[in-house]
DNA sequence: GCAAGGTC
């Protein structure tokens, strides 16, 4: 008989592929662990025995960026990006997803794919797909797509009984939102960020960042700050009569509100005031029903987070999933507010019984019939989220007990009856105005019994009959002013985001706190989103130069375009030449008007000349350079009109008051912060523009220290730099190989007394002899590892010389008595792996690279501290 | 150092 066909099956997120496997296992599978578990067992497919797996990636396996050549900053025009080359790269390397793939699907002659029913999903399928290999097979017949609106048996059974071909119009569509929005977006973000940080020195903002979804979500916020502050205040006037009925002092509203005339309004006054007697000309009441809430879906729940419990909504999400993993609530991330048909709210309920807090709500609700649960809508991913088990406020840290308090809150609340009310209204007439009162009355508490912050307010009203005649107690003339609106809160935020279709309920988070991170708004007290003089300079900038910019539709539009795409009534390649030239045009002329922009930044930001404080010499002028600590942190030479950029980590101090023989620009020293931070020397200029060519690639193109690389092969500090002479390049102060990585150890010259080389590429260090006077490498090379001969001058009480002689000079690695002074840190896995790491290493010890190149000689491989 | 979208 021939072997049972195997079934390969892809999930979206682990949590999905296990609820796969057990409804199509019956719970009979064998699970190992994996990249991500790997569920196994037999089962019946296209009426064959077949064995399947089920597993699943974490979300996108790629994403897409420029190729290496369009990423150096000063060497591409931002304008080249709309028509640059994009590749696919992995999206977390580490994670070996693609591997992951490729190595479940071997020996599978079928493929299912189970990803999240929406865009993203189908784009994951292919995503799959290509990992798998299964497009070179006969993909028709191979490939399935199951399509399941919820992760229930019914749903997931239903889909395996009707699979389908993977839809890629949908894939294409993700693929062409992906080009626009990186294109867009990093192309904007480029010339701005250059063009800005190039003449102002106190931006604090590293990166001034434009997107098609975090510039219109700062736009929501600098709107309303426009509004307040251009708000005009108003006097408004209003009359109020009293009357006193039955014990109740009534103040009644006029028909009229208010009046912006304090002549007229005084007018109304006198009539009522003359005539004195109020007449009821009307009462009515009506049955009014104050609706439970739907299900609960993410964007509600950071909405309420956000409004009623303070947390961000990043912070919100954490403690969210938190719960979720510790099984307390169901999957939080749902755009679902309907709850599937199969949910079972006895058994949810039940386990709600015995809280001390809703536990007697919850046994009512049992015994006398919950009610069914509102519409909602059912986007197709998961149900609601509700309360899974039980939790009291022991277990529960205080912000997650809080927030799971509001989930069993909201739940029971969508299931308790309506809150109903009677509200009536009385309505009086005199001096020929009308007035009125309203009263309330509670029927039913309903679900606000549960969420007692909805309650409706009480308001009770004496008895009135039509025709009555009611004297005037007083009068009373209200003089009041209009307000302006408030700040935009987060909640009303992400009301407007979800309203304009702007992000989705992962991203939502994401967005705001871009724009809190590049310091374009500040989270006040009571989660207000106030904008920062950055902000509001970009937007109005925005305004004046091309609104479109910072409007919400912007992202509708290329929405609108992609979903042309996923419709298949429009070509993928010409809707994003389409839309790209289009953006293209708008960057060329954002570009031309720059300049009305820079005017609100000029206003606002001061100039590099005039920030920063005065630090080292420049080589080309001989006058001072300043040092402007806003991030970027930087050296500006206001003669020359130029930028250094410096490495963005450590501080920064005068190196002596030593020059770099290349160019004559002061040394300083960088400090990594932290006990175990090591130092080292760098030449502003050469850190920017590396003198020796090729030097970005003779080190493999990582550098230590350095977090910025503003220009091409920048980041050269002067442990990588190759200059035979200078008394502190790689040259004359490496010592010997790294241990741990293809770097150099270089002595750090300002470690005394705790002398040290440094790696010039990773952490790892070595401690030299401690407390000695000096140390220098000299020229000499030790004849048996080539390493350099170092020279030692020890303190005199501490000397570990015969005779309290204190100059010794000799090889770290080759003589006895340093070698036993010395110790390597940071080398993590360096003692526990000698044995098996053998292979590979050999190459990269005997590449002494820097110490090769005055001499050109290979080194013998030995030289290392692998005797240690 | 850049976008937005998945998910952890």
């Amino acid at each position: 008989m021939a072997p049972p066909c195997k079934v390969l099956m892809v999930a979206e997120k682990p949590s999905i592929a296990l609820s796969i496997a057990s409804v199509l296992s019956h719970g009979q599978m064998s699970t190992r662990r994996g990249v991500t578990e790997v569920h196994e067992f037999d089962i019946m497919f296209l009426g064959f025995h077949a064995h399947c797996r089920v597993t699943s990636v974490i979300g996108h396996v790629f994403s897409v960026d420029f190729p290496a050549s369009y990423q150096d900053w000063t060497a591409t025009d931002p304008l080249n990006l709309f028509q640059a080359p994009i590749l696919k790269t992995e999206s977390n390397p580490k994670a070996h997803i693609q591997r992951h793939l490729s190595q479940e699907s071997r020996g599978c002659g079928y493929l299912v794919l189970w990803l999240d029913c929406d865009r993203e999903g189908e784009n994951i399928c292919f995503e799959v797909i290509e990992c798998t290999g299964f497009h070179v097979k006969e993909a028709k017949e191979r490939v399935y797509r199951a399509r399941f609106s919820s992760v229930t048996e019914k749903d997931i059974l239903k889909a395996m009984d009707n699979l389908v071909e993977p839809n890629k119009d949908e894939a294409l569509a993700v693929d062409a939102r992906q080009e626009i929005d990186l294109k867009v977006g990093v192309a904007f973000t480029r010339f701005q960020t250059s063009y800005f940080q190039g003449k102002y020195g106190n931006l604090d903002s590293r990166v001034i960042s434009y997107g098609p979804c975090q510039t219109p979500t700062l736009g929501f916020c600098v709107q309303r700050y426009l509004q307040i502050t251009t708000f005009k205040q108003e006097k408004f006037w209003t009359v109020h009569p009293y009357i006193i009925k039955n014990g109740y002092d009534l103040q009644l509203e006029w028909e009229r509100q208010m009046l912006f005339d304090l002549n007229v309004a005084t007018m109304f006054q006198k009539l009522v005031m003359e005539d004195g007697l109020l007449e009821v000309i009307d009462i009515s009441e009506k049955q009014e029903s104050k609706g439970r809430p739907c299900g609960l879906n993410t964007v509600n729940l950071l909405k309420v987070a956000s409004s009623a419990l303070g947390f961000g909504p990043q912070v919100a999400m954490q403690l969210a999933e938190r719960l979720y993993t510790q099984g307390f609530i169901s999957y939080p991330r749902t755009e679902s507010t309907a709850y599937p048909s199969s949910f079972d709210f006895k058994v949810t309920l039940n386990e709600q019984i015995s809280n001390p807090l809703w536990g007697d709500h919850v046994q009512r609700l049992l015994v006398e019939g919950y009610q069914k649960p509102r519409m909602g809508t059912d986007a197709g991913d998961h149900p609601p989220i509700t309360p899974m088990q039980s939790a009291t406020e022991d277990m529960l840290a205080k912000d997650a007990w809080r927030l799971y308090q509001y989930v069993c809150q909201h739940f029971i609340a969508s299931i308790s009856p309506d809150c109903k009310f009677v509200r009536k209204k009385v309505q009086f007439k005199v001096g020929g105005e009308c007035f009125h009162c309203v009263g309330q009355h509670v029927t039913l508490e309903g679900f606000t019994s549960i969420m007692p912050w909805l309650a409706v307010n009480e308001k009770r009203l004496p008895q009135f009959t039509i025709g009555e005649k009611i004297e005037v107690s007083n009068v009373e003339l209200y003089e009041g002013n209009t307000e302006p609106p408030d700040y935009l809160t987060e909640s009303e935020l992400i009301s407007l985001m979800e309203k304009n279709g702007i992000g989705t309920d992962a991203s939502i988070p994401v967005h705001i706190n871009n724009i809190c991170e590049r310091n374009y708004v500040q989270v006040q007290s009571g989660r207000k989103l106030v904008p920062t003089a950055l902000g509001i300079a970009l937007i109005r900038g925005y305004q004046y130069i091309d609104p479109d910019l910072c409007l919400p539709e912007i992202r509708s539009f290329i929405e609108h375009q992609i979903t042309l795409v996923a419709k298949g009534q429009a070509d993928h390649v010409r809707v994003v030449q389409h839309v790209l030239q289009q953006f293209k045009n708008k960057y060329s002329y954002f570009v031309k008007q720059i300049e009305n922009m820079d005017v609100l930044f000029e206003a606002q930001f001061s100039t590099l000349a005039d920030s920063g404080r005065v630090f080292s010499k420049c080589g080309k002028c001989l006058r001072y350079l300043k040092y402007i600590s806003a991030r970027p942190s930087r050296l500006y030479c206001g003669t020359c009109e130029e930028v250094y950029y410096l490495p963005q980590k450590g501080t920064i101090k005068l190196f002596k008051e030593l020059t770099c023989p290349l160019d004559n620009f002061e040394l300083l020293i960088i400090s990594m912060p932290g006990p175990e931070g090591k130092s080292f020397p760098l030449c502003p200029y050469c850190y920017n523009s590396p003198p020796f060519e090729g030097i970005d690639t003779l080190f493999g193109g990582t550098q230590s220290g350095s977090s910025v690389k503003p220009g091409k092969g920048a980041g050269m500090p002067c442990s990588l730099c190759p200059h035979p002479t200078c008394r502190h390049s790689l040259v004359t102060q490496g010592v010997c190989a790294c241990p741990e990585c293809s770097g150099t150890l270089v002595l750090d010259p300002v470690s005394a007394p705790k002398w040290r080389l440094n790696c010039n590429k990773c952490n790892c260090f070595v401690m030299l002899p401690q407390g000695a006077h000096r140390i220098a490498t000299t020229q000499e090379r030790c004849s048996e590892c080539d390493s350099a001969i170092i020279q030692v001058d020890f303190n005199k009480k501490t000397t570990p010389l015969e005779d309290g002689a204190t100059l010794y000079v000799g090889c770290i690695l080759c003589d006895e008595l340093l070698h036993s002074l010395v110790e390597v840190k940071h080398g993590k896995s360096f003692f526990k792996g000698l044995g098996t790491r053998g292979r590979g290493r050999g190459t990269r010890r005997g590449g002494f690279r820097g110490r090769e190149l005055p001499s050109g000689k290979r080194i013998d491989p030995k030289m290392s501290f692998r005797d240690f």
